[in-house]
DNA sequence: TTAGGGTTAG
């Protein structure tokens, strides 16, 4: 009922006037002549003009390719080339430093980047707001978010003045990592909360799925007169299709567009998502063909959730056309987009044209990351490919993509199921070496039921040779929840296992537990195997 | 010239 006022007309049924399909050739949307690389050499060349000149020129132009080379993402060149100004005597200014800062922390390296902030003291500059926030927002990025709020109660308390900035990195670190509360508590201790500050909470709230509450933030921030804008609008949309609203999403969709606030990329996508994950794949192309009306161009990933759909609808023929569209467009395809197709080709049982996908990535510069390695093991183990499926799991751990609890879950219960227990150890190993071990171990535990003794004596023989006595146990009680009783050799290996790792006492239990149970067994005149 | 929020894959 609560929101009855500002859900209008659907838009759905106006969207579906528009033409099925949509006109490709459209020049506007074809990709421009200047490349990138050649963008980037004419800054590097122009910098180095400036380095050579006799009469060494004002910071600032040194300064406003440096900041182009840092929108072009191009962290490491602009560190070299501040490297080289100082080199040649030439002292960086405050707004350079803060630049160099920036580079340090979009690498992760923040000891660096907090070495520069300490040249900036001792140089006797003052930092300023612009400092900080960068040092805080590299914090945040390296999950570092408790380092970013202490170095944030410092600053405050010697009376330095943050701005409008600060908060936003700080509320929407907080919302990353959860702790929505904090980032509530926060944003109540700011006098006046910005559109930024109002989208982040609502963003934060509606992926927790607290609809309500994002709902009476937005209508707050109506209510002060701070208008809602693109973002917000996208943010709402998106998070009302998230908890399964989409007809509020289509309201707000309304009302944006009776506010004049444009869609841009990101709120068509989102639409275009939605509806494709409803299966509704004609109302998304409508709405790509409204989009490209309006003279917004799809990017890869709008793309990307459009090929999704089609795959999900087994559309497999389609996908080839929005790929060629895509193409012409002047659109790149990226490791989702091959992700997204090897895993459409699966579900549609086009296993060996998945293959083909996967072995041209390389050829297109498009290297397969950890979901596209387990995407193929996961539809070759599920079609009894298993020792293809164990090749790429060896070959995806020499390129350095990281195995995870999909990719195991996978290739441990293609294994068991195949009764290939050896291998399944050799997993069991590897996984005692990770970090989220133990979330691993549970899932195999939620994974593996319906296994016999021996099977489960061969797993639990594997675990404590490899010392990993917890997980042994764990599944020794699952075993015994299940019903599978253990054997003379079950206990045989725990026991042996505990003396060897020291546990005597925990040892000498297990021998009486056994004792006890052959003492049971023989009194209900059964024999003892 | 430098800093903040929203979209896609297993």
């Amino acid at each position: 009922m609560w929101l009855s006022k500002s859900v209008r007309v659907s838009l759905l049924p106006s969207i579906a006037k528009f033409p099925p399909f949509l006109p490709m050739h459209n020049s506007l949307f074809c990709s421009h002549s200047h490349s990138q690389t050649s963008l980037y050499d004419e800054a590097v060349s122009q910098f180095n003009n400036l380095l050579r000149e006799r009469h060494v020129p004002p910071i600032f132009e040194f300064g406003k390719i440096l900041g182009f080379l840092v929108r072009m993402k191009q962290y490491p060149t602009a560190i070299s080339l501040i490297k080289q100004m100082e080199l040649k005597g030439i002292h960086n200014d405050l707004a350079n430093l803060n630049l160099l800062i920036n580079c340090f922390c979009h690498l992760h390296k923040l000891a660096l980047a907090f070495s520069v902030f300490a040249k900036i003291l001792k140089q006797g500059y003052h930092p300023n707001a612009i400092t900080l926030n960068t040092l805080m927002r590299g914090l945040c990025d390296k999950g570092e978010v408790k380092e970013a709020l202490n170095l944030h109660d410092k600053v405050v308390a010697i009376g330095f003045r943050l701005d409008e900035f600060t908060y936003p990195i700080l509320i929407n670190a907080l919302s990353k990592i959860g702790e929505i509360e904090a980032a509530i508590k926060l944003f109540r201790t700011i006098q006046d909360p910005s559109t930024v500050m109002y989208s982040i909470i609502i963003d934060c709230l509606l992926k927790e799925k607290h609809p309500q509450e994002a709902y009476d933030f937005y209508f707050e921030m109506v209510i002060k007169g701070i208008s809602p804008d693109v973002v917000t609008y996208s943010t709402l949309i998106y998070g009302f299709c998230l908890v399964g609203q989409v007809e509020v999403a289509v309201g707000f969709l309304n009302e944006m567009l009776s506010n004049n606030i444009t869609p841009d990329v990101y709120t068509y996508t989102i639409l275009i998502d939605a509806l494709c994950k409803e299966k509704k794949l004609g109302e998304a192309k409508n709405v790509l063909s409204v989009m490209l009306k309006a003279y917004v161009k799809p990017n890869v990933v709008c793309f990307n959730a459009l090929m999704d759909g089609y795959y999900l609808v087994n559309k497999v023929k389609n996908i080839k056309q929005v790929f060629s569209a895509m193409t012409h467009m002047g659109v790149s395809p990226n490791v989702r987009t091959y992700t997204i197709m090897i895993n459409g080709l699966i579900r549609n049982e086009r296993v060996d044209e998945a293959i083909n996908l996967f072995q041209e990535m390389p050829s297109r510069n498009i290297l397969p990351n950890s979901v596209t390695y387990s995407t193929l093991i996961d539809g070759l183990c599920k079609t009894g490919r298993i020792s293809h499926a164990w090749d790429l799991f060896h070959e995806m751990h020499d390129r350095n993509q990281q195995a995870d609890v999909i990719t195991y879950s996978s290739l441990i219960d293609a294994l068991c199921k195949n009764h290939h227990l050896d291998k399944a150890i050799e997993l069991l190993r590897k996984m005692g070496r990770l970090n989220n071990a133990q979330e691993i171990f549970q899932d195999l535990l939620n994974k593996v039921h319906n296994l016999n003794i021996s099977t489960y004596n061969a797993m639990i023989n594997g675990l404590c040779r490899e010392g990993l006595l917890d997980e042994a146990l764990t599944l020794w009680s699952k075993m015994e929840d299940c019903g599978c009783l253990s054997n003379a050799i079950t206990f045989e290996i725990i026991i042996f296992a505990l003396f060897k790792m020291g546990e005597t006492e925990k040892a000498e239990k297990f021998l009486h537990k056994m004792i006890a149970r052959l003492v049971e067994m023989m009194k209900g005149d059964t024999l003892f195997q």
